[in-house]
DNA sequence: TTCATGTTTCAATATATTCTGAAACAGATG
DNA sequence: CATCTGTTTCAGAATATATTGAAACATGAA
């Protein structure tokens, strides 16, 4: 029994540390994947220290990665009856997770540059010279395609469960082509 | 005439900079990113030195983002008759580019990242106990999704254009629900 | 072979990011 | 109020990442 349980943590650590190195895809630091990570696994409630003890972090990082994962809304604080102390639980719903983490990328990477795109376009637009019509073609292109990502992401960042629903649509429209797959 | 063709550059040299800070979403360095948003708001083949005289980087650099870009496979090698020179174009259309970034990044961050959760779930599997239950379900959880992902991914990076049209496929399913919207 | 032209590599350096730890803060309780 | 428990902040340190620049390496021409 002893021994399972150490097994247990062992392999909590390898998915922590799996996960954790996965921070890069959604532009998060390793320590804030990991927090996550060992939120989600674990199931239970942790306070910061179980937080700073299990994952061997300071303080400060403990309570910095809890604060920005709480922003990110993909962990929620929980109280113990008589126990001043926060605790934290992460969001169990993958699906809801990764809506989360859609709608936070495109809110801090693809908007600011859809505005920045559209500011260039709108300074071509006056200034049209011979040159400047490829560039604006080009320009556009980029801006028409970013549109429809963001457009994209928003429907599956919905609140409601589309992203699944969307999901299966896309997996059932390409299952039709499946034969002709290389 | 000259007046416009500076402003062009200026123009230009926003949207590289704008991309470039955009680096960090599809997990490259900035400086890649430059390069590409050069090459391809430019459209013209350019050489080494080209890209080392409009970025103000180093041979080094501008040859290592060069190559890398060439791996992504979202530039090509040109060649001029009569110069020995290499040339660099990208890839102009949008969907390509965004096909080449979904595939590289799934099979440098998902895979792998399924890989290793597939390793743990199967020690799981041989040594149950009833803790381990809950650990294998999320864990589960998890595995599910990313396996879709991953099957998703892959069919929007396939080669043929389907990756629009199951965009179109995607939005015309939201449009149905449009009336609900929040 | 030697020279001329162009490309790649990589150790040293510069830059950016993340982490620590102690101090400041908040707010409950006696 | 003083004290106790717990949280947040932030300057400096540690770490990781990106960049330079010069030397090594190719390759073709004479």
């Amino acid at each position: 029994m002893m021994r399972a349980d150490r097994d247990q943590q062992q392999l909590e650590m390898t998915f922590i540390e799996s996960w954790g190195r996965m921070g890069s895809v959604w532009g998060i630091s390793r320590t804030m994947a990991e927090v996550h990570a060992l939120l989600y696994i674990t199931g239970d409630p942790l306070c910061t220290d179980d937080v700073m003890e299990r994952l061997e972090i300071s303080r400060g990082n403990a309570s910095m990665s809890l604060r920005a994962l709480l922003d990110w809304g993909i962990i929620s604080r929980a109280h113990k009856r008589g126990d001043r102390k926060e605790y934290f639980v992460a969001e169990q719903d993958v699906w809801a997770i990764f809506r989360a983490i859609v709608r936070e990328r495109k809110k801090r990477e693809v908007d600011p540059l859809l505005g920045a795109l559209h500011d260039i376009r709108d300074e071509i637009g006056s200034a049209a010279s011979e040159k400047d019509d490829a560039l604006a073609e080009r320009l556009d292109a980029m801006i028409v395609f970013l549109d429809l990502i963001a457009t994209l992401s928003e429907r599956f960042a919905g609140p409601s469960g589309e992203g699944l629903e969307l999901a299966a649509t896309l997996l059932g429209t390409g299952a039709r082509r499946e034969s002709t797959e290389e």
